[in-house]
DNA sequence: ACTCCGAACGTTCTAGAACCAGTC
DNA sequence: GACTGGTTCTAGAACGTTCGGAGT
């Protein structure tokens, strides 16, 4: 694709190297880049000899789709590219006219769109950042829910232990009270274990009784909706996705 | 704030009226626009002595600036405003120049820089979802590690009167072995209680032995960030705020 | 060969952005 | 010394034109 330079690149080489014109376009002394004399008369002279206008800036508009930029003179109109040199013919081919980079890639090349670009790009750095903090937050949530269902199945066993525990007391009670006539030490014991009136009791039926209303399997707490990391990370600008649909 | 026009319309208005300068540029017949005959003239000549400068370019610029609207024609540049007539001064007063939309409400007023606003709208769409996913995920989370405070406490109790039960039971055994000869009842009793070779006893204490590891206290478990709703909440396209700095 | 289509190029008008200058 | 307007260079956007290649 780099067989032949543009038709604009050839017509400016063109009238550039034309002796004829040199009083009102030619190379600089330096031979680095072209300086235009007499602006009216390149306007009204020569552009129309070589494109279908005479408006001096769709000239340099062109000028600038192509890189050339202009050099601060006085007086004097001069433009220049790093491959727009005299006696360098074969560097045109190498000059490609710019198609909006916006469309292209929707990365704007340049400090143009300043404001926009810096909101996209708070936006980028937020999402990365919320995206982190949601794996995050998702893990976290993970581990406490399994530490949870631990630590229910523990206070199952320790419900079923009690139970036993207490049919075992019932047991011992029911011998002592049966086989033993009263005794200082069983009364004290029986009391201790059946006066339900401590406060360590109330305190526990409470909790217990929260507890109730407690989902005890994980299936029944709300599990975390895998959407937002699917979500978050399609929007943390990867380089392949075609314009994502939210 | 209508007081005087600004310096820019006066002079135009006053080029456009100066009868010497009528075949450079002049009013157009109906009056509405004025026409510019003679583009290089008009920028060797005359924009010099109006202004500090004799690029037709910069002059153009700032008739857009004005909303001056350029009008197609053959051989001739044209342009019109409404509120520029012949014969209208004091209708200068309402022109303004316009400062740059995108500065004044970050708000892009037309079409232009459309592939950029779409990217915008998607981030702020898509953070708002996010932002409202963090929100739940965090309500969730404390919700569950609440819960499992409350699990830990309750277990912690369930130790507590374990232990007592022990010491109960070891009373009870004491004084069955103490007080009465060997009775099967009491063995069986003792055998059950005693015996912590059975299989859910082991299941028990390495449950307990993992709970161990697990952080007993809330404080000891990492908090949410709160930063995370702040942050969120700051970048979702508020009125007010200047330019947050992530 | 022919035509249709799409991409790149060309022309025009307008706006963005940086910088400068006067003014309050 | 911040704010508004002026000047300069460059880019955006719309639209027209050309050119080459796929499908017939």
């Amino acid at each position: 694709k780099n067989k032949h330079p543009t038709t604009f690149l050839c017509k400016i080489y063109e009238m550039v190297n034309e002796e004829s014109l040199e009083n009102i376009i030619s190379w600089t002394a330096e031979g680095d880049s072209f300086i235009i004399k007499d602006c009216s008369a390149f306007s009204e002279q020569v552009l129309p000899k070589y494109f279908r206008h005479n408006n001096f800036s769709s000239f340099v508009r062109q000028l600038n789709m192509y890189d050339f930029k202009k050099i601060k003179t006085e007086h004097n109109i001069t433009f220049s590219h790093r491959l727009f040199k005299k006696n360098k013919r074969n560097l045109l081919k190498y000059i490609h006219r710019q198609t909006s980079e916006l469309y292209v890639d929707n990365k704007p090349k340049k400090k143009h769109n300043q404001k926009l670009n810096e909101k996209v790009n708070e936006y980028e750095a937020e999402q990365n950042k919320v995206d982190f903090l949601v794996k995050h937050l998702e893990g976290e949530y993970n581990t406490v829910l399994e530490r949870n269902q631990k630590l229910i199945s523990m206070l199952i066993q320790y419900r079923k232990r009690e139970e036993r525990f207490q049919s075992l007391l019932a047991t011992y009670s029911e011998y002592a009270t049966c086989k033993l006539t009263s005794k200082s030490s069983s009364q004290e014991a029986e009391q201790e274990f059946t006066g339900n009136s401590d406060l360590e009791s109330e305190e526990m039926s409470a909790s217990w009784n929260e507890f109730s209303e407690v989902p005890l399997k994980l299936e029944q707490i709300q599990p975390i909706t895998p959407s937002v990391s699917e979500n978050s990370s399609a929007c943390s600008l990867g380089e392949g996705q075609k314009k994502p649909k939210y």
